[in-house]
DNA sequence: CGTCCGCTTGACAACTGTCAACTGTTGTGG
DNA sequence: CCACAACAGTTGACAGTTGTCAAGCGGACG
């Protein structure tokens, strides 16, 4: 329980913090890609502008299915939630991971009907908001619409970067970028990033990742026994980060 | 020149139409996941709120790039442009193709620079409209609004099925599916579909959907040996599409 | 006319998927 | 409380798709 590594550079631990499971500690020097953005204002900014209505999900609750018709974005409070795309053919495809700030529901926008299920993986709490409400507030507050478009830009860019990814980089060096981009997403977040707790199958991390749970699985104990990472007992999905310079060299070379 | 082979459901040619290269024919019956929308509309209403900047492209020229400041965003009014994601380690993803009608700049809405550069591969007209008065014209207008919701909900469903295509489909299919999604770009906007010129290399094909020029070229050759398609004399970029049911068929099987 | 570039094709190698066996954990019902 | 089933994860052997390397062809262009 207490094996877990620390980085050396937590000199003080800020109180408990009402987030899963993670522990807070102080804000991390930030990647380039990803920059830090004020999340917190914006939920202030959103609670002073408009009514919200809170909804509270165990795992495996849809916050929306597919098909459904887009009445409300959401945004996420605490939790975690998975987004996953349906083929007709009954492909499904896990598109994108949600944390603690990140807006759910923009797959909508094209036809007024979500395109996707978005599930929570872990016991989360969304505040949603009438997009209706949402536009006309917009339109009166220009610092919102200018936040909706934020986010809607990230989440493209996001998507991006996942397809370069899939695209360009050899099976372990995409789990390698899996683990960093959680970092990064903790570490924006200001929680501790030297543990880093899946709350996800082997099966559904490979198919996020365009592979199998066998290669996925490879991936992890390769990365273990090179002392990169390692696994709290035999709690597979508690994933230490021992050496996050390693893993990030792992995206680059092999 | 004439040897290109035309659906029997072409019963007659409207007029000839200002659009690169190709002959438009009636409007198709459209895919599911692909609705058509009024994009004529959107521009005339663009025009009619906006006062826009026209700017015309040769192959080769930049609508804009990456890590430019969003100033602009754009809607291509003709000819046929590629988005590409650069990498900082200098990895290149072509993510998305762009017709007549689609909107261009949305990548810089997150951080308001461009993370991705726009190259025209035609000769092309783009309409740029100023971001700021973009914004202000929704606040007034919130058809207006609406509207560029919807293209970047478009634009996010997009790279989700451009990602499960990646991560579903084998290389086979995938190029299949990347015929297919030319056809239905072309028929959504009343062109004929039953020949498209691919103003790309294999290199650049590979690159879109994450394999080697030479898997390409090996799909496109299978599938003209089989009659699916064929290629007009001896430019290997000009591809007639013989039989869109198998084409589709090849997407799923194999 | 010669070079460069795009494309095709073959041979081979390598990565990754498939199949199978095994372990350990969790949950359920007798 | 235990036996059992179901599920998650690991690992090995093997196969197959796809990448790599190379050669050759033909068109475009100076």
């Amino acid at each position: 329980m207490t094996l877990i590594a620390r980085h050396s550079n937590v000199d003080q631990l800020p109180p408990v913090w009402a987030w899963t499971n993670a522990i807070p500690q102080r804000a991390q020097p930030q990647s380039r890609r990803h920059t830090p953005w004020p999340w917190e204002s914006v939920l202030m900014l959103l609670s002073n502008t408009l009514t919200r209505q809170h909804r509270v999900l165990q795992a495996g609750d849809a916050v929306y299915r597919a098909g459904e018709h887009l009445s409300n974005l959401y945004v996420l409070n605490s939790g975690f939630v998975k987004v996953m795309s349906l083929a007709s053919d009954g492909r499904e495809q896990l598109v994108s991971l949600k944390w603690r700030g990140d807006w759910l529901g923009f797959d909508g926008m094209a036809t007024s009907h979500h395109s996707c299920e978005a599930l929570a993986l872990d016991t989360s709490e969304v505040w949603a908001f009438k997009y209706e409400a949402l536009l006309a507030a917009s339109a009166q507050t220009p610092e919102l619409l200018t936040v909706l478009h934020e986010a809607m830009g990230r989440e493209l860019t996001h998507d991006r970067d996942a397809l370069m990814s899939v695209c360009t980089l050899p099976a372990e060096a995409r789990v390698a970028e899996f683990l960093c981009h959680w970092v990064e997403s903790l570490a924006a977040r200001g929680l501790r990033t030297d543990a880093i707790t899946l709350r996800m199958t082997r099966a559904e991390i490979g198919n996020y990742l365009g592979m199998t749970l066998e290669s996925v699985s490879r991936a992890l104990s390769k990365l273990a026994r090179q002392q990169v990472i390692s696994f709290v007992e035999k709690r597979r999905r508690d994933v230490c980060i021992l050496d996050l310079k390693a893993l990030t060299a792992f995206i680059q070379r092999q």
